[in-house]
RNA sequence: GUGAGCGUAGCUCAAUUGGUAGAGCCCCGGAUUGUGAUUCCGGUUGUCGCGGGUUCGAUUCCCGUCGCUCACCCCA
């Protein structure tokens, strides 16, 4: 019989990756932590019609990519392919949007049954973070300082790039949707059979098409800013000039739209070069009538996700481990296999460090050898001669320092101010 | 959903114009019966992804299939 495998796209995440994905989300929380940000614990399942009413019929998200199957009672549920949704949902159904101003992060694994490449998977990881109750633009400036809090921090802000748009309020997308269609309509001929489908399901999307052959095309496209009433406009050159007196460089790129419905007025991505076809880093911008869409009161939001697969593909090579202090308890003969746990878990009790104890035998070469192994950078040894003497000889498995003899009550204390 | 590349040991890879496979790492034992990491010696690695075809003979050639990777689409 063939060896079951994991599910295509899902992936294992093993424990020499698992610590830099543990280090990462450390930074992240500590950084939204600072910023006042709170955070909610979702579920990863919801009702299908969650998503496919807030996200877009239309979007492929929708259409095609959700993990969704029936309930035992016959209820259409669905794996949760992002995290908004979700959070309005148990916003608006525990009150916490009425008349109140929240700050709101969450991070987890999402579901999207696309085909996998680099920087992109079936279950994936995002970090979002979402404000509730402030129109900004001040909210969005905030937003991307606690972004470049995070590049900073994980030593890559360096690699990316912010990209920011406006794409105005429901009126002016829905004016400029209708420019766009006429424009590209005009010049029919010239779109490939993907910019065809989209002219139909979300025009704005062939402005981010990557066939060289269309650049032209879409380079003299109408531009949104002929759409945008005075609000808008005010709104966006508003986040630019905190954006400039904060000191946060940042390209405005009239082509980049967002792919779900809910989006307007400011959107934004941070990009890079250096992971792949899979660009987009961290992307978000306003929904500001999701909340009343799903039956809250009117409420401004905004927010974005940011894929933790992709930053960690950017950071690893940035990231240095914190150093682990990790003993490992060589363990020689029956007398002291048999104190060697209890000993081991008074040092626990007594001090920081990690105690490895040496299981399933060997001798004295056969269990320094392990140590040596194992990500321990001293060794304790526990023999009949140490017992005798109520002591653990002390070896340096990692520095060029002389072994030494340590009290067994000392211990603790001993490998406490070692490090 | 579409396209391309790749599937040989636990890992990284080699080889055979078609004659049933090899290296390094890893692991185990010994040199070293209380001293690891270095060095030396020895040992185990395998339905050559799966199924079929051609052939005296297929890991090699052909077809199919599954899997992985990357890219398109889409998105974080």
């Amino acid at each position: 019989m063939k060896n079951i495998q994991a599910i295509r796209g899902m992936n294992d995440i093993l424990p020499d990756t698992s610590k830099y994905w543990a280090m990462v989300e450390g930074i992240l929380k500590q950084i939204v932590l600072q910023y006042g940000y709170q955070e909610i614990r979702l579920p990863l399942i919801e009702s299908t019609k969650l998503f496919s009413r807030t996200i877009g019929e239309a979007t492929d998200i929708v259409e095609k990519e959700m993990y969704t199957f029936l309930d035992r009672n016959g209820d259409s549920l669905t794996l949760r392919p992002e995290g908004t949704a979700s959070c309005i949902r148990a916003g608006i159904e525990h009150g916490l949007f009425y008349n109140q101003v929240r700050r709101l992060f969450y991070y987890g694994p999402m579901f999207r049954h696309e085909r996998p490449q680099k920087g992109r998977y079936r279950q994936f990881h995002q970090f979002g973070v979402e404000a509730y109750g402030l129109a900004g633009p001040d909210i969005d400036a905030e937003i991307m300082l606690l972004a470049r809090s995070f590049w900073q921090e994980l030593k890559i802000d360096n690699k990316v790039e912010l990209q920011i748009n406006t794409l105005g309020n429901a009126d002016a997308r829905a004016k400029y949707r209708e420019r766009l269609v006429e424009y590209f309509k005009g010049h029919y001929e010239f779109l490939d059979e993907d910019s065809k489908r989209r002219l139909l399901s979300n025009p704005l999307r062939i402005l981010d098409s990557k066939n060289p052959g269309l650049q032209d095309l879409i380079k003299n496209a109408p531009k949104i800013f002929e759409c945008l009433d005075s609000e808008a406009r005010r709104h966006f050159d508003g986040l630019c000039d905190i954006l400039d007196k904060v000191n946060i460089p940042y390209v405005v790129n009239p082509r980049l739209v967002r792919g779900l419905d809910y989006y307007c007025l400011t959107v934004f991505e941070w990009v890079t070069t250096d992971i792949g076809a899979q660009n987009a880093v961290c992307a978000g911008g306003h929904y500001d009538g999701l909340v009343a869409e799903m039956g809250g009161k009117a409420t401004p939001a905004i927010g974005f996700a940011l894929g933790l697969e992709r930053l960690l593909s950017l950071a690893v090579d940035s990231l240095r481990l914190p150093s682990s202090d990790v003993v490992y308890f060589v363990l020689l003969g029956d007398q002291a296999k048999a104190s060697g746990m209890l000993l081991a878990d008074k040092i626990r009790q007594n001090s920081k460090v990690s105690v490895i104890v040496n299981c399933g035998g060997g001798d004295l070469s056969t269990q320094l050898k392990r140590a040596n192994k194992s990500e321990a950078n001293i060794a304790l040894i526990l023999g009949e001669a140490e017992l005798v003497k109520g002591e653990v000889l002390l070896k340096y498995l990692r520095e060029n320092k002389p072994q030494e003899n340590v009290k067994l009550e000392d211990v603790g204390n001993f490998l406490n101010s070692n490090n």
